[in-house]
Parts: C-alpha cells; structure tokens; sequence
DNA sequence: TCAAAAGTGTTCATCTTACACCCATGG
DNA sequence: CCATGGGTGTAAGATGAACACTTTTGA
C-alpha cells in the first residue's frame, strides 16, 4: 500500500525526552536503535505520526510501546526540521519532555524489541540525530521550568522527605541550596500535605514523609498565585 | 507531478502571529482567505512547508510572500496536530510569534493576491481553522515572556520615550503600572542608551528619546543577569 | 496663563540571604 | 556513646509598592 500527494511532504515524528530520577541521579531514558541509520547506537524514544493521531498522542503512544511508560507528565518541548538532520530524508520532530518517578518504574527491560536503559545525565552515550541536542535543550527547560512551577514532584515518589526533595532541585538547578531558606520557602507555598509516617528503615532519625496536594496547587494557580522557588 | 510514500503522512505547514503596535493599541496582522476552505475569512499568515526547507524559513518565507514582512523577531510557539483541525485532512501546524515595529511597517497592501490587515486585538473578527485559539496561545506567551526578557523593544521604533515603553507594557500585561517605579527599574536594567534627542511636534513638554542596547543587552545576559520587570 | 505630560525620592513593608546548633534514632 | 542526618530561628540587607508635586513647553 502507498500513498501520493501532490506536494512532497516531510516525514514527522515524535521524539520525547524522559527524566527520571534514583537515588542519586537524575537520569534519562534511552533506546538503542534496531536499525539504521545509527544503529546500536542510543537514541530517544520516539516514532512516525499516524495520520488521524494527535501530535501528542502519538508521543505517548511511542513512549508506551518502545518503554512501557504511560500516564506520565508529558509536555511539547519544540519542534526541529532541519533538513538534514536524518541523513534519509527531512523529517521535522515534535520533542517534548517526561517526567517520571524511577522508583515506580525500574529500568525497564526491551519492549519493541529494542534496547531499553537510564542513563545518568553526567554519563551520556553520543547520541543518534541530534537527539544530543535535543536533549539539552530539554535539560535547559526543566531547570527554567521547575523555578516557577512545581512539575518536580512527578520526579518523586507519592510520599517523599523534604531532603529527598531538596536534592532534586539540586540537581536540575546544579546549585546547592540552603536547607532552612528552602524549607521555608517550600512551607509558604503551602501545596505540601505533611503525612503521619516517616522513612522506614534509615540508621538515624527518620525524616517525615509529604505528599503533594495537587487539587491545592491547582486551587492556589488560579487565584494567580506565584510558585517560585 | 506527485510523491508517493509507503505510509500516510500529515500536512505540516507553518503559521505566524504577528503583533504591531501603532499610536494607543497592540495590534495582530491577519490575512483574508481566497479560497476554501473559511473563504473570505481571517487568518494567520502561513502555509505549507516544503521538502528540503527548514520550519523557522517556511516561516519567515510565507510571512514575506504574503505580508511582505521581512527580517523581524520571531519565535517558535507551540505545534498543534489535533486531527479535525483542518477539515481536509490531518494537518500539522508549526505555530510562530513575531514582533515589529508597526510604524516601519504601516498596514501592508495585499501581496499575494489576498488581503492583509492590523486587527486591534480586543476588535478581532472571527478566524479560520483552530487560529482564533493560536492567538490566544500567543498572546499568553508574549505576556509572560515580556515579564523576564526585553523583547518588547521589538515592537518599538528604534528610538522612544519612556512613557511609550511604558504603555507598551501595560498593553502586554493588561494592566496598569506605576510611573516612578517602572523608570527605576528600567534604569537599573542598564540596557536603554539615553539620545539627546527628543520628541518632535507635540504641543507639551517633549519627552526624551532612549534607544535599546543590544550589545549591552547580549553582554549582559551572558553574565546570566535577571531582565525581570 | 493654561493644559498636558515629563520628570523625580522617600518611606514602609516584604522578601531574601547567610548562618550554627541541638535532637532523635539505630547500630 | 557515636555517627548521621533531621529539624529549627534570627538579624541584616535588598527589593518592591505606594504615593504627589514641580517643571517644561506649546498653544
């Protein structure tokens, strides 16, 4: 089967950027490629539009089959159509940007046949395409993103201590912060739930376990409110 | 002549919001369509991307092909591909903003055989496809970008008094600012180069003329400098 | 001399930053 | 009883918001 238009048309596709985090590092998920171009080598998960399929549909639909991912925080990053940047024809890419909590979703093993694995951010593999690129790029928006809104919490697990927290912007802002001004801050924004349990299990005075309260957050955003940290 | 491809693929094409500003109002450039499908309706200028050509050029190219515009600030928005937007087929649009000065670009005659004209953004008539919520898109961002960078000075001639720029901003932001306040911040900003000139013809006391410092500007912002307003 | 907008400082409240020690717990 | 990280407050400086009058100019 084929199909002819009266124009020639790129090829569009998506690819998406997913971050998780572990106990240490943020990391991001990447597929080894089954074929060529560039094959072996390490890419972004991501594939061809369908016809008929919403743009971000499909990179949810490319998440789930080539990761096993699926209801994640998912956002539109940009989209690149440099001509040459598959060597087999112009495709135009919509990148957007994941987030995911490692813990409740461990390395995933291959699911489309592919080679699934994180990797942490300081020991990336080269990259197929520009997907090097795009990646940075996506980098440099989580750390604008995450100043003024509170999308870090979909990096944690549902209960988190406030030191787990803290190191996570430390991380994606790769700056130390201040233990006391952070918890301040984080206590005026108000949109934490303090449970009654504490870590499990730790050799020392466990740490009491937050939830964020998203229906809070979404009640506080539309009064206009600013979530600068 | 035609092309033919093994699988489906979407339409891509490109589209530009262009926001002017004139004497007292922010102002949007919009096309009137020749054809079906929305005949005789406004739109936003763009059009098909070409194989081998780059989405920002598709760009810049159909907003010099049918508004005659060329060399302006522009930058990428989002890119919308819900199914049903176009009734034809499946279309994918690459959504742009662009900023000019509107007094170095007075309403531009019709170009490619279709009508062009500056809409008053609260005076909009009703457009084409899904472009009604484009603008809106827009809109937002430019109110939020306007707040940490100073692409304002866009929209400005290349030389002007404090009091447009302020009423600027508040056309932007859609609010009302404090006279004394936004001098003091604008000064520390450091990036207006004070003429010695003023304002011509007006039957008052003329105001002094500043022009952007661009150079400063980029200089700046390469020590990572906040341009918050 | 009038009308119209230009230009200009101070005060008060708020927010930001820097900084160090005691506490609870498990091993 | 020791090691480890948990938890907490204050003071000084910087920033943001509110606010009104004099000056210049052309008509």
């Amino acid at each position: 089967m084929s199909f002819t238009y009266e124009y020639a048309r790129p090829a569009l596709t998506t690819d998406c950027v997913v971050f998780g985090l572990d106990e240490k590092d943020l990391k991001v998920l990447l597929i080894q490629r089954a074929i060529e171009p560039f094959q072996n080598r390490w890419a972004l998960p991501g594939g061809f539009i369908r016809v008929g399929e919403d743009v971000e549909k499909c990179a949810r639909r490319e998440l789930r089959e080539e990761t096993g991912l699926k209801n994640v925080f998912l956002e539109q990053l940009a989209t690149i159509g440099t001509p040459k940047r598959d060597p087999r024809e112009h495709v135009v890419t919509v990148a957007y940007y994941a987030l995911v909590n490692l813990i409740e979703h461990p390395p995933t093993a291959a699911t489309d046949a592919k080679n699934a694995a994180w990797f942490a951010l300081d020991d990336l593999p080269n990259l197929a395409f520009d997907h090097g690129d795009i990646l940075e790029l996506a980098r440099q928006r989580l750390r604008g993103k995450v100043r003024y809104q509170p999308i870090g919490f979909e990096l944690l697990p549902e209960k988190f201590t406030l030191t787990q927290l803290q190191k996570l912007y430390e991380l994606i802002l790769e700056e130390p912060l201040d233990k006391r001004n952070f918890r301040k801050k984080v206590a005026k924004l108000d949109i934490l739930e303090e449970t009654d349990e504490v870590e499990q299990d730790v050799a020392r005075r466990a740490a009491r376990l937050y939830r964020f309260d998203r229906s809070r957050y979404e009640a506080l955003q539309k009064e206009g409110i600013n979530f600068e940290l």
